[in-house]
Formats: C-alpha cells, structure tokens, sequence
RNA sequence: GCGCCGUUAGCUCAAUUGGAUAGAGCGUUGGUCUACGGAACCAAAGGCUAGGGAUUCGAGUUCCUUACGGCGCACCA
C-alpha cells in the first residue's frame, strides 16, 4: 500500500491539492517521531496563520483507523504513524503473495525504453573500464523490465573504423592463424598495440588500403573482419553471460554506414547543413558548443554520424518512450550536440533521449592506457574474487557441495556490486585492495545474511513450522525492518527513474542491516508462541524476498547457503 | 580561455530531490557467543558538509563567487 497516497486523499486542506500533499510528504528523522510527516511551513502564507497551528489544527481534524493509528502535531510539523499490525499484514501479505514479482509494476505497460550499453569494441579485450556500463545498463534494463516497460539492450558494437584496416594489416605483417585460434582475443589485441608503437609509413598506407577493402566487400579482408568480430563476440558472451546481461541487438556502427545518406540529405534539406573548412557540419554555436561535423572533409563519416542514423532507426523501428546512453561523462558534449541536432531537425523525441553518464575509472597510478599496457582485464579481477570467495567459503563452510557455483556468486557478486554501490557519477580508482574487499557494505554481507534467512526457513521447514502473517504486536525492530521492505517498491522506482541502480544496492544492504538487527534480537524458532513463530517466520521470508529480488535487479545471485 | 561534473568524519561513500539532532561501512578503541550461521551484533571517538556571499520560516541540497580536482572543447571513438 501507497501510505503517502493513503494520507494524502484523507487529509483534507482547503486549497490545497492532494499531489502538493503527496509530494510533500517527508519521513521524520527519528521514528519516534512518526513515520510520515507533512511539513506546514510552506502553507503559512495560504492560511496566514503560523505553521504551528496549522499543523495542530489538520490533527485535530484528521481521522485515524486502522492504517493510519496516530497523529499528532510538532513544531509545525503533522506526524503520522502508521499502524504497526496493518502495515505487517500489508506488507508481509504482498511481499509473499507476490513472490519475485514483490516490487515489480506495470506502469511501464505499453512503453518501450532503448538501452543503449556495453558497446564492445571488435578485437579489443574487457578491461575494467567498460564494467561500469555493462553493469549500470544490464540493471537498467532489469529494473525497466520489472516495472512493466519493453526494454530493448542495444550493443552498439565498435565495428568501423580505420583501425580494422590496421589490424589486418599488422595480422597480415606479424600475425598467423594458429597463434590467434590460440591467444584469442588477446592475441588480436597485441597485434593492435605492435601496429601502433611499430607501424611504418607503408604499413599505415597499407592499413588504409586495407580499411577500404572492408568496406568494398573485398573477400579476405571481409573475412578477416569477421573472423576478428566472432572472436571477440564469443569472448565477450562469456563475460556477459557470468555478469547476467543480455542485448536484444548487436547492431554495431558499421550497420549504420549505408542509412547515412539518408540523414545527411535530411539535414540539407531542413537547411541545417553548412560547409566549414571543408566539412559538413551543423552549426551549434549560438547555443554555445562547437560545430558538429557531420562527413568530413573527405566525405567519410564519423562516429557522430552513425549515432544520429542510429537515433533515426531505433526511433523507426523501436518507437521507443525513452532512448538510453549508458555511456561515461567524457561524452558529454558529444551527446548534448547530439541531441539538439535531432531537436533542431524538428523530431519531438529529441527529448526523449537520455545520456545515463557516469564516473571514469582509473587505476592507482594514473589513468589506464592500453599502449603501455596499464591495464586490469575484467577476467583476471572476476579471477581473482572467485578464487578468494572459494578460499574463504573452503575455510567456513568446508562441508558445502557445490563451491564453485557459490564462489561465482559471491565473487563475481562483489565485482558488480561494488561498481554499482555508490552514485555513477562518481570516478572510481580501481584497486585490487578494494575490489577483494567483502566486508562492511557489499553484496556478500547482503547475501550472507539471505544465507541465514534461508537457513533458519529450512529448519522451520524441517520442523513443520508455518511461516504467515499472525495477528501480533510488531517490536521496534520488527516494525523497522517491515518498513524497509515496505519501501522496495519506491526504490525500484526511484532507481528507474533517476536511472540510478545504486538506490537498489543501497536499499539491500540497509534492509540487510535492519534483518540482522532483528535477527540478533528476536528469537525466531525459539519465540514464546507459535503465533509469533509464525509471524517472524513470515517476517523472515518476506526479507528473504525483497533481498533476493534487490540483487536479482542489480545481476547478482543469491546462493542458499555460502 | 570557455563549458560540464565533482568536493560531506582519517579513508570510501549516503542523505527519500528544500525539512526536525547530517548517517553508514572501513579503520581505531572497548564490548557481545555453551550459537535459529561470528562473513554477525552493540558501544565509543571522529563534522563550521572546501571558503565566502545570496534566496528562504528552513540550505549538504537552489543561485552567485573563489579555491582545488576530473573531463571535454573540428574532421578519433
């Protein structure tokens, strides 16, 4: 139950609408206080009377029941309290009748939001660098999916560029196909860098000759490119799959290349196009950016053109609500141009289009660079957190059967978790240190404490006890931890809509905290009566659910036992 | 130089979008077990929310300004 929406329609303020109330509504500081409180402050000039009487006299007047048990008037402040044993029966009745469904919606029916995330690019490896927004994209879709919208994963695949014309030709100089069956994409990758640091004058000629042959079609090019693009593909599937994201598209830029035309005629034709040193560009400074160079002076178009048809088609072919870029704040003014260039063409989706920008990572000391081979590879930092979930699991639980999977869970949990935690703005430093780090607030405290929830169901399995709702008086950690799992559904909603997962992480590890505390507190199987048995057992499954969807949402498994 | 973003406890970060006494984790110090799983729990210490101004009944949150840091600024992606 919405209580906000609940006390909103029963308080009754002339003058005043009930979404002003709604979204005014405030949780006090401390529970004591009350559970909801409604600010008078701001209706002062409307009653021109003090706030302190305002809030007394909207007391005095509201009638409480059985949601709704208490009210009282602080400081120019209405407090609320909702009823403890209502809220219980509310919430546990939701949390399990609905199961894995408890905090989903439907008030995405019939939208459709294009995430556009991950964006590998052909012949180069996963380095910590691209977690951020395979992780930050895959949650998003999930959490979209949960609220009833169509969500639509686009890889955007880094397939076009003179640097596959490069490649080939370093393949073609150093390279053979034994080696590159054998080190895979790595092997592709150390071409790339021999090319860059050792490239003659010729063999750059070379390379561009090689690039034009891609884009002819030219047979053995064509099929170098494509044995590259399956490597990799079949390379980054695994990764994918071990992160739990899915794309519903691999449609890369070179998909793009034959729908330029199109576009570029379109911008001619609404007189937006204009030549400037010998490019076609879109001038934007009187809305204060540089040009955005549409072909460029030799003809060929570049990664901004591709994005724009790319725009035009997923708006064609998805009719998307909302169009996502998972994409780092580097881009900013890329997606800014971007954007008002598709504004300025007269499409009303412009608006629609959504840069999900966030922090950069970079290493201990200094920025990642390829070239000399400062790099963290993805798989070697999942390597490494498997290995030491499976050491500690070997060391506590030396009886468990299936290790490995639980490892994986808990191993690559943290690794996720831990790039989805804080707010995605935030540049990260990426360190082993921190990464191997599974106390305090991770994904591993969250799923240790489903681990005891779990543990203590089986028993009440085992011992035919009945986990429902009884009619009894929730204690304070009780009603705390009810109110928690009461908030899930906010949550979810909060993280769809400022497209933030980690309000998600966060509401796992609180609501983990509050388990506990309850957990320590009250006997669960050994509680004075059976009603109450019944009743924290009840409690204890409902946690059990709001955490284990929590981190369904964020790509994490939850493993019964650890 | 211009633009965008950031700055909160020793460290890493929250703060329900302008509300009451700014909260967690790590680290430090001291506690809690003959146990429904100690990968836990409790407590203490730690803050002029980078500095200064403004708006407001009320500002970590909005505006201006300064400092520091990151990113970007024409044919790379």
């Amino acid at each position: 139950m919405d209580h906000k929406a609940y006390i909103a329609e029963r308080l009754h303020a002339e003058g005043v609408g009930k979404e002003e109330i709604y979204a005014s509504l405030a949780v006090p500081p401390d529970p004591a206080l009350g559970d909801y409180a409604l600010p008078c402050f701001k209706f002062a000039k409307l009653f021109r009377k003090s706030p302190v009487l305002i809030a007394e006299e909207l007391a005095s007047r509201y009638e409480t029941d059985e949601v709704v048990s208490s009210v009282s008037a602080v400081n120019g402040y209405l407090n609320f309290k909702i009823d403890r044993k209502g809220l219980a029966r509310d919430v546990i009745g939701q949390a399990l009748g609905r199961g894995c469904a408890y905090g989903a919606s439907d008030m995405g029916a019939g939208k459709t939001v294009c995430i556009d995330y991950s964006s590998v690019n052909i012949a180069k490896p996963f380095h910590i660098g691209h977690l951020s927004t395979t992780v930050l994209g895959g949650a998003l879709c999930r959490i979209f999916d949960f609220l009833g919208y169509r969500a639509v994963g686009i890889n955007h695949l880094g397939d076009y560029g003179t640097q596959f014309g490069k490649l080939i030709c370093a393949y073609k100089h150093w390279g053979n196909r034994e080696e590159v069956e054998k080190g895979g994409i790595h092997a592709v990758n150390d071409l790339y860098v021999r090319f860059n640091s050792e490239a003659t004058e010729e063999m750059e000629a070379e390379a561009r000759e090689y690039f034009r042959l891609i884009e002819s079609g030219d047979k053995e090019a064509t099929e170098l490119f494509e044995w590259f693009k399956s490597l990799t593909l079949s390379y980054v599937e695994k990764i994918y799959s071990r992160l739990h994201v899915k794309f519903d598209s691999y449609l890369g830029e070179s998909f793009y290349i034959d729908k330029i035309p199109a576009v570029v005629e379109e911008l001619k034709a609404k007189g937006l196009l204009t030549e400037s040193q010998g490019a076609q560009v879109v001038a934007l400074d009187e809305f204060g950016m540089p040009p955005f160079i549409v072909l460029r002076s030799d003809g060929a178009s570049l990664y901004a053109t591709r994005d724009l048809a790319a725009a035009f088609y997923r708006k064609r072919t998805y009719d998307f609500d909302k169009c996502l870029y998972v994409v780092a704040y580097q881009q900013n003014l890329h997606f800014q141009q971007l954007f008002k260039v598709i504004g300025l063409m007269g499409e009303p989706w412009a608006k629609d289009l959504v840069h999900v920008a966030y922090g950069m990572v970079s290493l201990e000391d200094g920025a990642m660079s390829t070239r000399k081979g400062k790099v963290v590879w993805l798989e070697d930092v999942l390597t490494r957190c498997v290995e030491k979930a499976k050491r500690i699991l070997t060391e506590k639980n030396p009886d468990l059967e299936n290790k490995d999977e639980v490892a994986e869970k808990v191993g690559v949990g943290a690794v996720i978790f831990g790039a989805l935690y804080n707010n995605k703005i935030k540049d990260i430093v990426f360190s082993y240190d921190k990464a191997l780090n599974f106390d305090g607030e991770t994904s591993v405290y969250v799923q240790y404490t489903c681990a005891r929830a779990a543990s203590v169901l089986e028993r009440a399995a085992a011992a035919g006890a009945k986990a429902e709702y009884a009619d009894v008086e929730p204690n304070a950690q009780e009603f705390e931890l009810l109110k928690a799992v009461a908030s899930f559904p906010d949550a979810v909603k909060s993280a769809a809509e400022n497209y933030e997962p980690s309000v998600i992480a966060r509401f796992a590890v609180d609501t983990a905290q509050k388990f506990n505390k309850f957990y320590i507190e009250c006997k669960i199987m050994q509680a004075e009566t059976d009603q109450l048995r019944a009743f924290r057992l009840a409690l204890t499954k409902a946690s059990l659910t709001v955490l284990t969807n929590a981190l369904t949402l964020l790509g994490i498994g939850v493993p019964e036992k650890m």
